[in-house]
Order: C-alpha cells, then structure tokens, then sequence
DNA sequence: GTCTATATTACGATAGAC
DNA sequence: GTCTATCGTAATATAGAC
C-alpha cells in the first residue's frame, strides 16, 4: 500500500505546492525559481519529478475536468425533470468547485497561451456546453421564465457559480460553510435575491 | 483641438493595442516582442510612447477604474430606497463592464506581482466594499430575502455581473443586446430563473 | 518617431557530481 | 533525490543612427 513516507516529493505532492503558487502569482507569473523556492528544493530537482512546468499545468486541469464532467454522470443529472436536474448540477458544481479550488480556479484562469492551455479551454466549453442543453429543456419544459434567453441565462448562472474562486476560501475566519453557499447560489440564481411578494 | 491626424502613435492609441493582446495572452504572458508585433512598431519605438509595459498597465486599469466609481457619484447611486440603489448600481456596472469592456476585463484580472497591480486590486475592494454597504442598507430596509448573508450575496451578485467580461463581445454574430444583458442580469439576480409562481 | 544593435537580466531546461 | 553549474533562449530596456 502507499504508505505517506514524508519528505520527498512525489509529482502529487509537487502539484500541490505548484498549483498554490500558479493562482497566487498566475501561471505565466510563476518560474521555476519561485516553485523551488516555495517547495524548499532546488529547480532541477523539480525536473527529476515532472517534465516541466506545462505538465503540472496540465495535471492540475485534469484533475479540474475530470471531477466537473463526473458530475454530469451522477444520478441526479440524468433523471427526473429537467429543472431538476439543473439545480443538482448547479449545487454539485458548486461543491466540485469548493473541494477541488485550487484546481478549478487554475483551469479558470487558462488563457490559451499553450498546448495544454487551448486543450483544457476546449474541454472547458464541452461542459458549458451539456450545462446549456440542460438548461434549454428546463426551459422547454415551462419550468424556467420565458423571457430570457437559454444561453445568456446559463452564462450568468455559471459565471455567479465560478466567481466562487475568485473569493471562497475554506476554514477562513470569516468564511462561509460549503452547504450554505451552494444554497445561496441556488436561492439567488432560480428565486432572486428580493423579498417574496405573491405575485 | 486634437485632430485624429492618424498613423503616428500616442499613448492612448497604442494602449488599445496594447490591452487587446493583454487579454488575449494574459500581461504576464505578453512580451513587448508580442506588442511591437501587434503595433506593427519595433520594441524601442514602444518605449518612445510610454515608460514601458507597467505604464500601459497602469493606464488601462485606472481608465476602468475611474469608470466604476463615478457609477457612484450618479443620481441613481445617491437617492431613493436601497434597493433601488443596488439594481441601479447593478444595471450601470454591467453597462460599464460593456462599454469599457478590455479595460475592465484586465482590471479584473490582475494577480498582484507588481506594485501597480496590487494598487489597482486594493482600490477595486473599496468598490467592492461601497457596493457590499449599499446592499446592507437594502437588507436593513426589509427589501432583501433575510436568510442570504448580504456580503455573500453581493459576492454572488457582482461575481454574475463581473463573469460578463469571459465571454460579451459587442457587434459579434450571436451577440446579446447591451441593454438585453444588463435587463437579464438584474432580472435574474433579484427575481430568479424560475418561473413565477403564487407566492 | 522609428529603426538596428545591444546590454543585462531572467527564464526553462539539462549535465553531471554526490 | 538532490545538488551546483551552466547552456541556450527570450525577456525588459537602452544607445545612438537616421
């Protein structure tokens, strides 16, 4: 069994600490000085872990994809109404979101610049795009409001859902529990933020 | 006055090329090489214009900046009930995100490597802050649901106006309507996705 | 105002000792 | 597995001609 060692880096372990630095400083922001400065070990040592900064970059999106697109396989994405269903994945990606930050937030931020930066963009749109399908028959369905179109809505729904990176830190002094912010999203993006008046 | 005499450089015109190709490829990830490129002007012939790549940073997130906090000092912003207010603010904000869309774009994305982007990320939370008071005194009013957290939702309500700058372009094929967008915005974060039902 | 040429530093990555 | 030393390239910025 993996037995937890200590002390020598593994390519997991390394990816920890270099993911911390890429969102602190951005991924073109970051050299390999600064990874080996903040992992305590010489630049070519991170050389004897990993091929190169690109592919911690592409570990880290991976892990991102790979917990966002399960969801889409869970049961409560692919049965029952079609609302429903967008909520379950609205919530689920919330908690992805949360329990996997710093991943998430890195895939995010990619800008296209690489290989493996236009790769995890395109993967990125595969997912927005089954979210949007979903959406589209919620609105087929009656269940969400006429006047605004699918696309926008699922823009503005999943951008409320990501600007979570940009400020959700766990364990925080002042930080939130994980269930109440994905109820406020929930709450916020299908029953608005005013006050109920009977309509 | 100041006649569009064409051709030659001036700081203001090559800022426009200059934060294209920042968002495009991320400022850290951008060269001079990539500007001078861009500019169809050698790198020495940038640094005849301004100080050099902090300069036009500094330019292009204080123009941004500037546009956000005057948002304000507008009548909308100063009269009336809270919630007024805050769709007020909200509807300006997400009109300022559009007009000045590659400035706030940049603005939003800074990571705080250089004194300047540390200056311009300190001064984006005392907008935010204004804007967090402002929904405060709204939820104090009685005109906000009371159990959402008023700092979280004005974290979830400007992180949806803010996500605008990943994908709004003006004139584009299957683009949205400014005043479309910002109606769809408000619509959303204070009325909800789903269909009205009697309360 | 723009250019070519270059100084200087920083970067990603490798070689080879221990 | 980690190190020091270094290679080759690309970065920001400047010098000086036109």
């Amino acid at each position: 069994m993996t037995t937890p060692k200590r002390d020598t880096y593994t390519p997991e372990t390394l990816l920890t600490v270099a993911v911390r630095i890429f969102n602190e400083r951005g991924y073109d922001g970051t050299s390999m000085e600064h990874l080996s400065r903040a992992a305590g070990i010489s630049k070519s040592s991170i050389y004897h872990h990993v091929a190169g900064k690109e592919e911690l970059l592409r570990r880290a999106v991976s892990r991102a994809l790979d917990a966002l697109f399960a969801i889409l396989d869970e049961d409560g994405a692919v049965g029952g109404r079609a609302v429903e269903r967008v909520e379950y994945v609205t919530r689920r990606t919330v908690e992805v979101l949360m329990a996997e930050l710093p991943y998430v937030t890195l895939l995010l931020r990619v800008r296209g610049n690489t290989k493996t930066e236009r790769w995890a963009m395109e993967r990125r749109r595969e997912f927005d795009q089954r979210v949007a399908d979903l959406l589209k028959a919620a609105a087929a369905e009656g269940d969400l409001r006429a006047d605004m179109d699918t696309r926008l809505a699922t823009r503005l729904l999943f951008g409320m859902v990501n600007s979570l990176v940009e400020w959700y830190r766990p364990h925080a002094g002042g930080g939130y529990d994980g269930e109440q912010v994905a109820e406020a999203v929930v709450r916020m993006a299908f029953d608005g933020l005013r006050t109920d008046v009977p309509a």
